[in-house]
DNA sequence: CCCCTCCATGGAAACGTTTCCACCGCCCCC
DNA sequence: GGGGGCGGTGGAAACGTTTCCATGGAGGGG
């Protein structure tokens, strides 16, 4: 039982009394093994403990059997739900995954590229950081690439599974300016970042509904929590004459509550907020937030699929969008007189 | 450029004019080569695009370079913080992560694992959910394995990377003992499961102090949202006289704040409600919710720390323990006269 | 001035699979 | 009754590395 080492193919040929090409048959299911015979290898295999070795498959078949996924942090809620979605539909395809974190930092997110393309993976998910990384010779070398949640713009060729972002947002907009908002700040993605299509999606549904832009109240910040802080406190301090805030982003809603509770602005009497990401603190926020939820999840199946099923759907066309949805609680209120 | 098929070491070697042994020894760092015959290899790999195939590497290494990872649920906070530990740490050794959910079900985990030994892995951490899955089979055939965040009794020789959570429950016991409760409701995880170690703990503590311990205070729940919440919903409805809610995890934690809004119970004024995890969203709640904070981060480092580079302080003695720490906030307050 | 050592290098044998090909009976159909 | 498939099987050649071993010089000490 004990055996020195792990049985290989051609232990269990000679224990089963056949050749190697038979028991690959057996254990790949290719090709055509008399029930006798196959009833024999697996006892022998059995009996040694056997299991092939992904190793050797890989080298022949020069493909892993896996697929690279990055994202910028797993800790956070909405990537961590995306995570969740690759991992559901790669388990049903019989792929492993091998994840990391980028941190939103390109040079890493090269490197880890790099490292995946070494172990040969057969496609990579990634939510781009940046296009430093050659997402080109990845997808040219040794595997496809599909973009989740964002795309590159300098790379419109590589398909990419999206929320529809603009249309979230577009309806919290609709909604606040229909409970009567007219001054709604808007803390949204830092300058470059290609969350720029929400801000772009504040702006046009707000002049749609003849309601001015004004510049003063759109705020951009990072993606971290000091800088999302910073925006918030940023815009509320020195407009007091904002009756609403739309953040960008759950770390920029978390953002908005915590500056109100310090400036003790009461929610949604003398402010009302509302944002982009439906994570589940949402709920237990008091008043629990509006918010547009995205389908993180499925953000990360559906890319998923979209690597690993549909290889023709791949590369031709516009990228995939996904609906969000309208979340409504209680963090939003009709318009009140202006506070002080 | 766009070669008909990925360079392999013999086309480096071709075109530098050298063996492929020599190629080798430039990429795998091994060995003498001269600068200028280095310097040749490398021109020659880059003209190539050559990656070197981790393929060919793992199979004649009989390693993969990479170690598994089992979580429950990569969308729970604490895990996903786990998760990004072991990537930090294993990021700095070289190796690569294959994660994956196992939800809670032996049987899934049992299949993780299978596959994770097919693929030959180096390790495996795991936040197990059963003892079906054939741990030592495992650790034997291919890879050494590590428990993270609990163990599993009957696996006492298998190492384990814990929080402190007796700890940690002690001293938020303590804690509500010291601002007078005295009926504190304790909700805790599924009857069987391995978090028992916090209801222990809760019993003890409160022994200790004198305290004495009603059965009918200490409620179980599997560890699902819905289930959560029936627990919660029940105890507080039930009891009436609980001046304090003592919740063993953040989804239980979540239940009770969630119940104590629906029965219009002011925190802490009616109920004083802590909890076990400080995840983000304790600092959202109003008011700001007291917990204990776990080293999920920690746990997953210092887990792939133990699995990688410290194979002799494995397997003796007993389960590294990580502190916990308790964070008051604003969701205890001293006793008042009970409801009703 | 010779021998021993050491560095730089190449050849070739693994590592554990898959799969092409060839082979052998057997059954079926003409 | 003979020939042509065809199901079942084994041999052997890849797949891309690493590494042991052998070889050939160059240099240094006796």
């Amino acid at each position: 039982m004990a055996q020195r080492r792990t049985a290989t193919i051609k232990d269990v040929a000679a224990a089963a009394g056949v050749g190697i090409a038979t028991v690959s048959r057996v254990f790949s299911g290719t090709g055509s093994v008399s029930a006798a015979t196959r009833e024999r290898v697996l006892a022998a295999a059995g009996e040694l403990d056997y299991r092939p070795s992904a190793l050797g498959r890989g080298l022949k078949l020069r493909r892993s059997g896996g697929i690279g996924l990055i994202v910028p942090d797993v800790t956070d809620p909405f990537h961590a739900d995306l995570v969740a979605g690759v991992l559901a539909c790669a388990r049903g395809l019989g792929e492993h995954v091998i994840v990391d974190a980028a941190y939103g930092d390109p040079a890493r997110e090269a490197e880890i590229v790099e490292r995946l393309v070494e172990q040969r993976v057969d496609g990579i998910i990634a939510v781009p950081a940046g296009a430093r990384a050659d997402w080109r010779a990845a997808a040219r070398v040794c595997s496809s690439v599909v973009f989740a949640d964002r795309m590159l713009p300098d790379l419109p060729e590589i398909p990419a599974v999206l929320a529809d972002d603009a249309g979230g947002v577009r309806s919290l907009t609709e909604y606040l300016a229909g409970l009567g908002h007219r001054r709604v700040g808007f803390l949204g993605g830092a300058p470059g970042a290609p969350a720029g299509v929400r801000e772009r999606a504040f702006r046009d549904t707000l002049a749609q509904l003849g309601v001015p832009v004004e510049e003063d109240l759109v705020v951009a910040a990072r993606a971290a929590r000091d800088a999302a802080y910073a925006a918030a406190a940023g815009l509320l301090q020195r407009r007091a004459d904002v009756t609403a805030v739309l953040a960008a982003g759950h770390l920029l809603g978390e953002a908005a509550v915590l500056v109100a509770r310090e400036l003790d602005l009461r929610v949604p009497a003398d402010v009302s907020i509302a944002m982009v990401d439906d994570v589940s603190w949402a709920e237990l926020c008091d008043p629990p937030l509006t918010a547009v939820a995205r389908p993180g999840h499925d953000i990360g199946y559906r890319a998923c699929e979209l690597l690993l099923r549909e290889p023709a759907r791949r590369g031709r066309g516009q990228p995939v969008l996904l609906p969000t949805e309208l979340v409504v609680r209680g963090s939003c209120g009709p318009l009140r007189p202006a506070r002080r």
